[in-house]
DNA sequence: CTGTTAGCGCTTTCAA
DNA sequence: TTGAAAGCGCTAACAG
């Protein structure tokens, strides 16, 4: 029982001398009046300032004309392009962007999700951190897409970071590189699964020596730590799971003397920080805010009924910059 | 009239045994009824799933549980700290963030909001670009909060990065340099304005010659294409509007071999991106995250009626890290 | 402490 | 093409 914060239709109609219902159509179903009827009451309702009460419309049709998208961490570089791409294709199908940040957290994310599934029509989860059970349970509430998760019948849009680090370990076998290692991130991201495995794989394939040595989270701190574990390695090259930890490993390895490329090669993933490093990092393309974009519309169709492919994959490649050479 | 997503207040009413008021109160005032009561309406709602309906509570109680914050650019490494700190203090006061990007465009800016106001309780205006009268129209129908835009008599929270940079001028002025160029930002911006006018206020009381070019936007590439005006001023040091023009122009003044702080000296603001640099980027601090806090409460604490200093401001300090030095 | 009764502002059958 | 009326699910006087 507050003040309505504008004028109501109902004063529209009045002061326009029609009934609520033509407000109503001249604003959602113009087509179905009167083109000079519409013209009126537009004209009224411009006079008064109206604006139709989104949430009793929401209300009204059971559309709440919202979507959500969930993040880690959106400080982490990786995560506003993406958010950035999702936003804009929201507000192109005319829908707003609820943000939730889940800190990494697997039970606030939970939470996170529990509270915006009945305030919206749908949620985009990035990179979850919950379980394949959680994320099926809350599916089965309400219209969810998945990016980076690869959860089989759910719609998801998955970044084949695979393929873009597997052309890096050729590049780095190219160069004459026997013995590399892979600088993991967090534990629970699928991302960080695919990659991991890429270079086994191709590591195998190309018979390379890989180690592993583990960040857990993706920071330039992480990526500082790691240094002596990379080098202890024995490795001549590193592939680290995203730029940020190869931001922080090219640091330390500045400060401890060791050239990079020529004593030491550094390759990392998502092209975010890559191009303005110096020297300019290796990197594997990952092209987040498409993936945003894609995540949306797929939501926003599968709104509408429509029945788009529940599992877009997008591609990568490598993008050869400066931190990569023959080994010493 | 679509299906309601899971159980509404009548049926667990019914279910219960009592009045759609009580179950209402069970959630909402608990302690205005009997424990007992409330714990038999909870129980049964919980073997129900039922879960109270947010649009519907926000359109009879008139508060719409959901604050917005807007900004010129998500991708800009300065706000999303400030997203995250702003997002923290919604989700414990128990409200959602709606998220707007303007891109640094007054008229989306400007759209944006009259789209936020009606579905939301307040909404966070950061670096805005509107103008004061745009401002004006649209705190007159909403609840607003600016950061980091002085409009008198609105609430706001400025971080006051003027006096930082005046410590950055003294710094630079006791190094012995006795000229040295401010690289500005987006020409709309206050925080721009401000630390213009800090240089030059400190440069002219300690002496110095200041010059200033022109970056208009806050990017990397634009850091880099200011080198040529930069050095071509004279100066042998620059202040930068912001980190990321500091780090194109040392990337810039690197490929030319001009090395820093030896043979030039550089300050950033804001401290987003300058620990991760090399050489690491002396900056004025700047506490985005508080800045996204600090609003978010200031806004909440207006809802409830409170009455807050409507005047926040954030003091910021001269980091010094490894990019300046005595002028050559 | 609990129930009854009106709405919140909008959409949507159903008639006219 | 337009209007009248009945809700959407919840909260909030006002009684009891």
């Amino acid at each position: 029982m507050t003040q309505q914060r504008g004028p109501t239709i109902s004063q529209v109609a009045a002061a326009a001398n029609v009934s609520k219902s033509t407000v109503s159509r001249a604003f959602s179903r113009p087509e179905m009046i009167t083109a000079e009827t519409v013209a009126h009451v537009m004209e009224v309702a411009a006079r008064l300032g109206y604006v139709p009460n989104h949430t009793a419309r929401a209300l009204s049709t059971g559309r709440a004309g919202t979507v959500a998208i969930v993040v880690p961490d959106i400080a982490n570089p990786f995560f506003p392009p993406l958010i950035r791409g999702a936003q804009a294709a929201a507000d192109q199908a005319g829908f707003s962007l609820l943000l939730g940040d889940s800190d990494e957290d697997p039970t606030r994310e939970d939470v996170l999700v529990g509270k915006f599934a009945p305030q919206t029509d749908g949620i985009v989860l990035v990179s979850s951190r919950m379980t394949e059970e959680q994320i099926r349970t809350h599916a089965a509430r309400r219209p969810l897409v998945l990016v980076n998760r690869d959860v089989s019948g759910l719609p998801r849009v998955l970044i084949d970071t695979a393929t873009g680090i597997a052309a890096a370990v050729e590049h780095l076998a190219e160069l004459g590189h026997r013995h590399l290692v892979y600088v993991s991130g967090p534990a629970s991201s699928w991302s960080n699964s695919e990659r991991r495995r890429a270079v086994r794989a191709a590591g195998r394939r190309l018979g390379l020596q890989v180690s592993a040595v583990a960040a857990r989270r993706s920071t330039y701190d992480a990526g500082v730590q790691q240094v002596d574990a990379i080098l202890g390695s024995g490795a001549s090259a590193a592939i680290a799971f995203d730029d940020l930890l190869a931001q922080g490993i090219l640091a330390a390895l500045a400060t401890r003397g060791i050239a990079v490329p020529h004593q030491f090669s550094v390759i990392g993933c998502d092209d975010v920080l890559a191009a303005t490093m110096s020297p300019p990092l290796t990197t594997v393309s990952a092209h987040g805010g498409d993936a945003g974009r894609a995540a949306v519309d797929l939501l926003v169709s599968s709104l509408d009924g429509r029945h788009d492919d529940p599992r877009r994959v997008l591609e990568t490649s490598l993008v050869l910059r400066a931190t990569t050479a023959p080994p010493p």
